[in-house]
DNA sequence: GATGAATGAGTCTTCATTCAT
DNA sequence: CATGAATGAAGACTCATTCAT
């Protein structure tokens, strides 16, 4: 009986943080790191004010929450190559989620860029999703090198290189200026050509 | 008599004004656009509070005035192609004050990013800043392209391109992440080998 | 339980609403609309800056607030014609009333009159208040008009010039002007005969 | 030559009194009371700043000299009974002046009003402008006794009621709601009738 | 678990007034 | 006489965070 009390309580926690969580991102991703205000937060929640404080130290928790969110869609997007064929059919895949996330969430990183550059913390928290994605990447290298499908070169180096150019380019191109579809498309085609080039075993032919 | 009088009156409010620029610069780019007070500006200025206001309407205004004295810096270091030597050497000499400017102004710029973010009127001087120093280039590499030191392209559309790069390069390798000087000459090197590589008129091999 | 944490928790906001509207009162009565704050009015309500802005939007709303509050005993007082007799005798009572609410409430009209000579906003909710009170004396005057009790006339126009009459009285004698006991007994008495020289069905012979 | 100099001297300071004292009445007219600002009236008068305080202790004296101005006109207007003939056309002729005073600076009455609710010292110093015309009009109201155009009566109470009326039907019609020609009349008509009543030896019949 | 009332520090902006030139 | 730069006090409003219920 207490059980069920109990596990009917934490259902119901969890609906509520859920909801505090989605709200969140949606005002972030509308209003901007500075501008949302818990008040927005927790008035799309249907909560009270200090419900929010029931589920996140401050703001910048619940902020670091909603970019969780977003890296899981990262992960399953990006970095989940469960798709078949050669290095360019993988790259584009792979590329195409990186360019979609984004792009959909552009509020979000448009946040998180206004974030690091106001609240220390969040810089920090950023430097290292970057660095476990840079690891991720790293591996991925590594396992495509031992498949014969990229040529040998520093993993970890080449790794940080490459993610940086894509996420200063899609920052860039796609978070801070709005950018088309037309546009997406290219900012696409032009990372593809980067990587390909530099990831390809056999010389490829500039030009 | 009378424009002695009114020379040194002259003297002494442009004496404050420039207190308040630099006091404002230096708050800005230690504090970043949002912590930045009129208080800290005039505090440091050694003025008093409404001082502030004799000089600019606003926040806003004081920003934009120490961006365009760090413009000043951009011309004189970046525009004014008076060197001699053949392209290599007159990009590098262009570039390399191109970096340092974003080098030795890391807060301000990063005080433009975040406040393009936040305030909708900085977005605006952002874009119409970037669109003068396009035009500029765009000048510049027709002059070079008369003088056959730069290889026949559409110099509107290859100004943009690379001046974006650019500017994103150094936005996210100097201004954001704080770099070293080693990593300043590497970002210089790099940028230096994509404008060769883009504008030089025989065609480069890659390599 | 539950109920009666919700009400004891609404008992408390209402008190804490009743201190500010009190505090208000007072602070607008004694030093006039432009020179009452925020401030004041906390300070008196022994309650912190912030919560002010809980019950009220602005200084603006506050007013309103505290007009109401005088309004309902305008209504109370002279809008209630629970009284028997002949007319000279109902409309002392309700003259009386009317003059006691402007005496008493002196600094509120006061504030009234200098807020509407300031803020664009106040004017039109005095001009809304006048209305509603121009139309509750019509109503009156057609029962009265009914009853056999006052002479046949336009009520519409003879409440609109009746009030205004009053209105502008009250308003140089009691409100602007301290006026003595003695003093409002003869605004009283000179409003009186105006009144019932208006209404009453036979003509009255004058002095 | 030294008188010269002092001569011009002085012309010029009128001249830039009177510039002032123009700027004033127009800026107290259009703005109120405390909207006005010594920089508005500088700025209007062609002056620095500081000059204002050359001229005038602070605003309340500014206004106080605009309000003596004002106060020339009445007096030109309404209390030089030159005119000839029976009480009736004397009293229009005054009392059209007194209608257009107010209908005509309409804005520095406003002002007055406010000011008079908002700084203590301009409150006296209406009731004092008040006292000196209520005295004047005694006096006239004594000739007119004297030359048996008004019936025997106490001029001193019978000229304080009748100002107040005329101040307050003024204040109410003409200054607080914007008037019509139409109303302007209305209103003359209705003071006239009132005056009239008052005054006439022979008992007027009321109809 | 949830509520929402209360807090109070922090910021921009305006303007009457002074005074050195 | 005139100037205009400088002052600084004052006030409205926001919002992250706490805590009694």
């Amino acid at each position: 009986m207490e059980e069920r009390t109990y596990s009917k309580r934490q259902a119901q926690a969890a609906a509520t943080r859920e909801q505090l969580v989605q709200a969140a991102h949606q005002v972030f991703a509308e209003r901007g790191y500075t501008a949302a205000t818990v008040g927005a937060i927790t008035e799309r929640a249907n909560t009270a004010h200090g419900t929010f404080y029931l589920y996140f130290r401050n703001k910048d928790e619940a902020f670091t929450t909603v970019l969780e969110d977003v890296m899981f869609d990262v992960h399953d997007r990006v970095l989940s190559f469960s798709v078949e064929g050669d290095l360019r059919v993988r790259l584009e895949h792979a590329l195409r989620g990186f360019v979609g996330v984004f792009a959909e969430h552009r509020g979000v990183w448009r946040s998180l860029l206004e974030g690091a550059l106001t609240a220390p913390g969040l810089a920090e928290t950023w430097a290292e999703i970057r660095a476990g994605f840079n690891k991720r990447v790293e591996a991925v290298l590594d396992e495509l090198q031992g498949a014969g499908l990229v040529r040998p070169l520093d993993s970890r180096t080449t790794a940080v290189a490459l993610c940086a150019m894509g996420e200063w380019m899609a920052m860039s191109q796609l978070v801070i200026s709005d950018a088309s579809d037309a546009d997406r498309e290219q900012v696409l085609a032009t990372m593809l050509d980067v990587w390909h080039h530099a990831l390809a075993p056999v010389h490829v032919a500039v030009d």
